[in-house]
DNA sequence: TTAATCACG
DNA sequence: ACGTACGTGATTAAC
């Protein structure tokens, strides 16, 4: 027979899981993370201690008695946060919906709630524990009250048991000396103001050899040191205040059935729907899969010989629909391989209540699956799939058009997420649990059919956001180009990269000799920690702290002691050599694949804003910069008889700005100006458009940019070196020259208060849920991410446009000339020598003709025999 | 796994 | 009063 008893002090549980976690907000811009970390914190207590009984108090948010008389004594509380705030009523109801019992009371506290049904069910012979982030429970403990309280290690939560022993051995005083200890000591966060001059140690010895204060009181003059003596003589008052508010009410007179508290299943049908709301993904996983689930995994069916599976083919030729996957076998292979790689078979989906996977095997060989389900795919009215993209390396495709990437459309309905899986998709559209330790064949299955059953409410929904064009006309398309790109790669030079790195290497050993020589010690340079110290402590060099763990040895702040101390410069000097060596010289040297080709991936579904991302490696973030490091492109060369010409727009989000604004202004300076900068200086400032200097252009480039990244005046006067008052000077008169672009800053902030998102010019939506966050900091961002994301939005939607256009050309003639790389507002082209001007031609009729705008869209475009002259 | 740094647009 | 420019990815050290 089980007599245990939980009692959860709901808001200082519900305050440690806010302070103890990042914030995180559901799609709708709810903030979450308290619920998440209460919820965790609950589940894992449960599991520990499996009760029959639970109960969460609550305290109630108009004045208590303890807190009036607080209030008499200093001021208020501190409000509570925002995002903490509104939280609250969502976890009692979510705890309402698990079948908890919440209590609170008007008048009592959560505290005399506690320590009420402690005592009076400790009375009935109860095991009792009460969990709380405050330590003002320990009162409370008996050997059979146990207070526990939940503490957050690096995001694990560890919980501190205490039993009256264990306050006894901890704090040398029993649970009910620990009021009086409070009572002296005070508690800051508890609003107790304690003894002044009291502190922790001379508290402890106090009471625990007086064991009340008003034992110490009778013996006052006994008591040492003197200063103690004289405090509690002298705050007597204070003292006796403290204690009646430190004591906790265990008499309280409130309603209580115990039988109400009984614990049924937390894991309720309505549970189940805030967990979905709240996306609570892992604690999902803790509610048995539904019995929808299981009747569709009826329709579930592994084929493995030849008959069946030619049958299934031939059922799904011509199917309105067809959701498939591909899976490997064995350990992973290469991406760069995967035509060569093993393939375990498919997943095929294509009526509602049926789910096939087909393994190759002895029957089914690996060609022939493929050309079936490549078949299939063509003859589909669509073919869905996840991650498009990886398959076209198995599957030979012939009209896109019908293809859907359920990946892709996920992403676009919320870019914000980190991955879009199968499983995700499942959970989020159909509403289904994926079991994660169920059988390959199973999962399999599982994805074919998420494909199948979710493509049409993923379309419902992209068309009622309008992203459907985007989708249909962008996004998918781009998936071939992206796919053709990364099978091209692009070549380099191996033993120029070793030779690059070699030099590099003999560079750093030689500074890295001479900066120990001036540091008088060795360390390691690559440590910012044992760098601060060596700089900063060692070395006394000014400059001191910045970040929490110690010293900034950023670059900004070297560069300012550089010119005064050589070690400093160079540092600098090593960091920039060993950056180049290990990410870039033996760095990429890892990623060259048989065939001399760098093949990176260019990643559709990463970014917030719309543009692609590249990784293994990044090609997107080579140095160009600073000469030493732009000698690397030297290393990125066309094949034999071909060039490069490599293209990049010409300040293409100042140009998306200048249009989505309208402001004449600016939109006439694009027309005429060979120098937007300049022209912007000269307006600005009100100087003769040849009589700007170069100082005065400097300052007007950096306001251009700024204004791409939603302008402050603080970012601004960093990036200048100037004040802020000056920078927001700049602002003031930039917006005065160009008050088009003021107001759809404005407006386009209002929208995105609204609507709670922004969108590019092409129906690219972003959310932007920080902008309902109380803090200043946060709802900043918020706004400048607001300003800052159609511009970047859109001129992500342009480039891909004349990627897919360029992609189109060059295959639909049967060039020979290739698209390699994308870097944002830069493609780069593997010419064949005899289609250069061809090439010349088309690239640059594609990207200046992506999209009409007010503007003209300048294209520059460079040839060359690498990368670096082609740049 | 996270924080710091630095490469790009 | 708050304390930052927007968007990425790779490497390294240190927990």
């Amino acid at each position: 027979m089980s007599n245990k008893i939980v009692l959860i002090d709901g808001h200082s549980i519900l305050n440690r899981a806010f302070y103890g976690l990042p914030d995180l907000t559901n799609s709708e811009g709810l903030h979450t993370n308290a619920i998440y970390g209460f919820l965790t914190i609950m589940f894992k207590i449960l599991e520990e201690e499996k009760p029959e009984y639970l109960t969460v108090a609550f305290d109630v948010h108009a004045p208590t008695f303890r807190h009036k008389m607080y209030a008499e004594y200093k001021g208020t509380r501190k409000p509570m946060a925002e995002e903490l705030r509104q939280q609250v009523p969502v976890i009692k109801e979510v705890l309402h919906a698990m079948g908890v019992l919440t209590i609170e009371c008007a008048g009592l506290e959560a505290d005399d709630l506690l320590g009420t049904l402690s005592k009076r069910c400790e009375e009935k012979g109860m095991e009792v524990s009460v969990i709380s982030g405050d330590r003002d429970l320990l009162q409370l403990a008996t050997d059979h009250v146990k207070i526990r309280i939940p503490k957050t290690k690096q995001g694990r939560t560890e919980v501190e048991d205490y039993y009256a022993k264990d306050v006894k051995e901890k704090y040398q005083v029993t649970p009910q000396e620990f009021i009086d200890l409070k009572a002296l000591m005070g508690d800051a966060s508890d609003n107790i103001p304690g003894v002044p001059s009291i502190g922790e140690k001379t508290a402890t010895k106090i009471i625990a050899e007086y064991h009340s204060i008003e034992n110490a009181h009778d013996h006052v003059e006994e008591l040492k040191p003197p200063r103690a003596s004289k405090a509690l003589r002298e705050h007597w008052d204070m003292a006796v205040m403290s204690k009646k508010l430190a004591t906790i009410n265990v008499t309280a007179d409130f309603p209580y059935e115990l039988y109400e508290a009984k614990l049924g299943s937390l894991y309720t049908e309505e549970a189940y729907d805030y967990f979905q709301k709240l996306q609570f993904k892992n604690l999902l996983s803790r509610f048995d899969v539904t019995k929808a689930a299981e009747k569709v995994e009826e329709g579930f069916l592994e084929i493995s010989d030849l008959y069946t599976a030619k049958q299934v083919f031939l059922e799904a030729a011509g199917a309105e629909c067809v959701g498939a996957c591909i899976f490997k076998n064995g350990k992973d292979v290469l991406p760069l391989f995967a035509d060569q790689a093993q393939m375990g078979g498919i997943g095929l989906c294509f009526q509602k209540d049926k789910s096939y996977c087909i393994r190759t095997g002895e029957g089914i060989s690996e060609k022939w699956l493929l050309e079936r389900l490549s078949e299939t795919a063509g003859s589909a009215g669509r073919f869905v799939m996840f991650d498009l993209k990886e398959a076209l390396a198995y599957l030979r495709l012939e009209d896109p058009k019908n293809c859907f990437d359920a990946t892709v459309a996920a992403y676009l309905l919320n870019p914000l997420k980190n991955n879009y899986t199968y499983e995700d998709v499942a959970r989020e559209q159909l509403e289904i649990l994926i079991d994660e330790k169920a059988k390959e064949q199973v999962k399999v299955c599982y994805e074919a059919y998420t494909a199948y059953r979710a493509s049409s409410l993923l379309w419902d929904k992209l068309k009622e956001c309008q992203m459907d064009r985007l989708f249909a006309d962008i996004e998918m398309p781009l998936v071939f180009t992206l796919y053709d790109m990364e099978k091209n790669g692009v070549k380099v030079e191996a033993e120029a990269l070793k030779f690059y790195g070699s030099q590099l290497g003999s560079k750093i050993a030689e500074l890295e000799k001479e900066i120990y020589e001036d540091a008088g010690e060795t360390f390691n340079i690559n440590s910012p920690k044992q760098l601060g110290v060596v700089l900063f402590e060692n070395m006394k060099l000014p400059g001191g702290k910045k970040t929490k763990t110690g010293y900034s040895t950023a670059a900004d702040v070297l560069e300012k002691l550089a010119p005064d101390y050589p070690i400093v410069a160079k540092i600098l000097e090593y960091r920039q050599y060993s950056k180049l060596k290990s990410t870039y010289a033996d760095g990429l040297a890892n990623y060259i694949g048989e065939d001399k080709r760098i093949h990176s991936k260019f990643n559709q579904t990463i970014t917030a804003t719309g543009r692609l991302s590249s990784t293994e490696p990044n090609l997107q973030n080579i140095p160009v910069r600073m000469e030493l490091g732009r000698l690397i492109r030297k290393v990125f060369i066309p094949e034999d008889g071909y060039v490069f010409v490599d293209a990049d727009y010409s300040q293409i989000e100042l140009r998306v700005l200048a249009h989505c604004s309208g402001d004449q202004n600016l939109i006439e300076a694009y027309r005429e100006a060979e120098d937007i900068h300049r022209i912007t200086a000269s307006q600005v400032f009100h100087v003769p458009f040849e009589e700007v200097t170069s100082q005065q252009r400097r300052n007007a480039k950096a306001v251009n940019f700024g204004i791409v990244y939603g302008i402050s005046s603080f970012g601004l006067s960093q990036d200048l070196s100037i004040t802020r008052k000056e920078a927001a000077q700049y602002i003031e008169d930039y917006f005065k020259t160009y008050p088009g672009i003021k107001s759809f800053l404005d407006d386009t902030v209002k929208h995105a208060k609204e609507m709670g998102y922004v969108v590019t010019l092409f129906g690219r939506r972003r959310p932007v849920p920080e902008l309902s966050s109380s803090n200043f900091m946060q709802r900043s961002f918020g706004e400048r991410v607001a300003m800052n994301a159609p511009i970047q939005g859109t001129a992500a939607d342009i480039i891909k446009i004349a990627m897919i256009g360029v992609h189109k050309r060059l295959k639909g003639r049967q060039m020979k000339s290739r698209l390699v790389l994308q870097v944002h507002d830069e493609l780069l082209i593997e010419a064949y020598q005899p289609e250069l001007s061809e090439v010349k031609e088309i690239l640059r009729e594609e990207m200046e003709k992506a999209v009409s705008l007010d503007v003209p869209l300048e294209v520059d475009m460079h040839t060359g025999e690498n990368w670096y002259e082609a740049k």
